[in-house]
DNA sequence: TGAAATAATGTAAGCGCTTACATTTACGGC
DNA sequence: GCCGTAAATGTAAGCGCTTACATTATTTCA
């Protein structure tokens, strides 16, 4: 035994962490008995693993996870880099995420980007460093370097909240465009012509510009300008979402429908609309993105995208536990669609037949 | 150099990660040199950096953080265990937690206890194990074990959001009995007798605790008697908080104010009321607690305590780091009171002088 | 110009664990 | 009782990094 090791354990430091060498002194037998005891307890004997787990308790015995990791090259520990965590949008896939992972003995690592791909990289770098498994990325927007990464790590991942079936990269989530433009669709078979969006900023943010694009396309398919339509682009928070709705509804072509990129932005949105004088539907429909809690408890409630956030978080999570096992091989699993729904509330409702003066003016 | 690594690099298998010793080799240097390095640049010679850190590059080396902190003995990282991610309560905090700590070189782990002491010690466990140098924690409930944990290992720690003088634990946050205390006698100062309260489940939440008591002690200070008081216990959630709502309106004391145990509760509890024909404050008063935004976009604006989430993060953050260096030395850094004050919304009002048979009857 | 001081680098011993392999023990079957 | 087999346990070699200490190169100044 090094000498050093010896010191410490003669003077008795009781505030250093126990180790398995510790342990297996005091049960009377070899690490590595005490390791197969803790990691493979069917391959020790009853009486054996009785004595050392007495040990572990007594010593309140913790193994030390980088020890681990080193020795035994996995760690059962996947990341998730989410762009926020200040509000609800990812809180619940990720909610479901864990729960799949857990069944399966694994610790999930989160962090957050701040939806800047460069943060995101140092975030991707990080995790692996501390020996993620695996890893769940949100969207397709980031630096090349970050793939490489992964690539040359050899790191299963898997991209959700969008899909792209032209990039031969594992996603899994739903059409971002597709949902969009049916909603838009929505909102321009009830008569609107005059629309806008309130979108997150588009660079870096495949979703956002997805989005946008499905009211672009829309509004092609209904010989409409697409050069027109107004986009304010604004980070994720109810004020700004409220702001952006006021730059709007003061602008000289003030639109009867706001189409927002998500239930935050609504929100706001629609909490200015309120302050204004507006009623929402009848003056002006509001629409939200992502169907989170706070969708149904404005008022009125926001008719939005339905996003099968719990579905994602699972399924990617099982998908991902299938990769770490190499049931894929070399090839990349499939990525897996999922349908996004619209879901009805009363923020949307038939333009209206009006004079813009009956509108509450505000100069 | 062991056989398995010189086979490994013979036949230059490009998956795995690239180590200290790639490097060292790559830019004809010794393991020693690339360390110091990457961790004290300025002992290492101009020249000698510039080759280091061109093999760093070319091989795309990042260090192996088990490895790292084994040798170490320190991680830089520190831990956070919040009951819940799936609502804002503990985002905002949260964040200006990890700003902080980014600001002096300090990653963050997140993980979530479903507000069950067990399912935290189990985290505590984890956390440390992976090396936290201190830790954040969430209120004062928790297993003996974990305490014990904490105190065998010497990881320091703080708890926030809430606060007990008569413990002798660094904690920094509020008083929540003394907040929610202050609220109810305003409700009380409106001529509102008939109270209610809607809270988290007490068990294992000194928070939810601490807040019932409040209002206790303010019905005792206007001698109402305090066994009249209905309290439903319910885990925080917009569709438990609508639930609770419409069984206390439901129940043969129809409370004319009800003080819920936190924002989400209430804005469950106010959408309710809406369905259910009630105005709000007209008809009831309800009332909210923490200021997250969703009490400033439901309608009516949500009266609401204040609390000062982003203060805490950042004081538990300073306060954590200083521990962690030492510069507390064996005793433990002093708590920290901030104050919480009421948001005044338009949720809460005075008591209305009416018939009880003018209200909507739901049978 | 040379010795002492200083800066730059190298050597190698661990950090706490897992695991391949070696060794010991237990158990039947004849 | 003896031997073969299987189960239980032990031995020891790393995993990739940091760092005390040793060594070598460079600078300084009398």
């Amino acid at each position: 035994m090094p000498e050093e090791k010896l010191r410490r354990q003669q003077s008795g430091r009781a505030n250093a962490s126990p180790t398995l060498e510790d342990v297996a002194q005091r049960a009377g037998v070899s690490t590595a008995t005490v390791s197969r005891c803790l990691n493979a307890p069917e391959r020790v004997s009853e009486a054996t693993r009785k004595q050392v787990l007495e040990a572990v308790n007594l010593l309140g015995y913790a193994p030390n996870f980088g020890a681990r990791a080193l020795a035994a090259k996995r760690t059962d520990t996947f990341g998730a880099i989410i762009p926020t965590m200040e509000n609800a949008i990812f809180a619940r896939g990720l909610q479901a995420f864990q729960e799949e992972l857990e069944q399966n003995g694994i610790t999930l690592l989160v962090s957050s980007s701040s939806y800047s791909p460069q943060l995101e990289e140092k975030q991707i770098r990080a995790l692996i460093a501390r020996g993620a498994d695996a890893l769940l990325l949100i969207g397709h927007d980031r630096t090349p370097q970050s793939y490489a990464l992964l690539e040359s790590k050899g790191i299963p991942h898997v991209i959700a909240w969008s899909i792209d079936h032209s990039i031969p990269r594992t996603s899994i989530g739903f059409d971002n465009r597709k949902a969009m433009r049916m909603l838009a669709e929505e909102i321009l078979k009830l008569g609107h012509r005059e629309l806008a969006v309130i979108s997150a900023p588009q660079d870096g943010n495949d979703r956002a510009r997805e989005r946008c694009q499905g009211v672009i396309d829309a509004l092609i398919q209904y010989d409409l300008n697409p050069a027109d339509l107004p986009i304010i682009e604004t980070p994720y928070s109810i004020s700004n979402g409220a702001d952006a709705f006021q730059t709007l509804f003061q602008s000289r072509n003030r639109p009867t429908a706001v189409l927002c990129g998500n239930d935050v932005l609504a929100a706001g949105a629609l909490s200015r609309a309120r302050e204004l004088g507006l009623r929402v539907p009848e003056d002006i429909s509001i629409t939200g993105f992502d169907d989170i809690e706070i969708a149904q408890i404005v008022s009125p409630g926001l008719t939005t995208v339905h996003v099968p956030h719990r579905k994602m978080g699972m399924h990617a999570a099982r998908l991902l536990v299938a990769m770490r096992n190499g049931e894929y091989g070399e090839t990349p699993a499939e990525s897996l669609e999922l349908p996004a729904t619209i879901t009805w509330r009363d923020s949307l409702g038939p333009v209206a037949l009006r004079e813009t003066k009956d509108l509450p003016q505000d100069r």
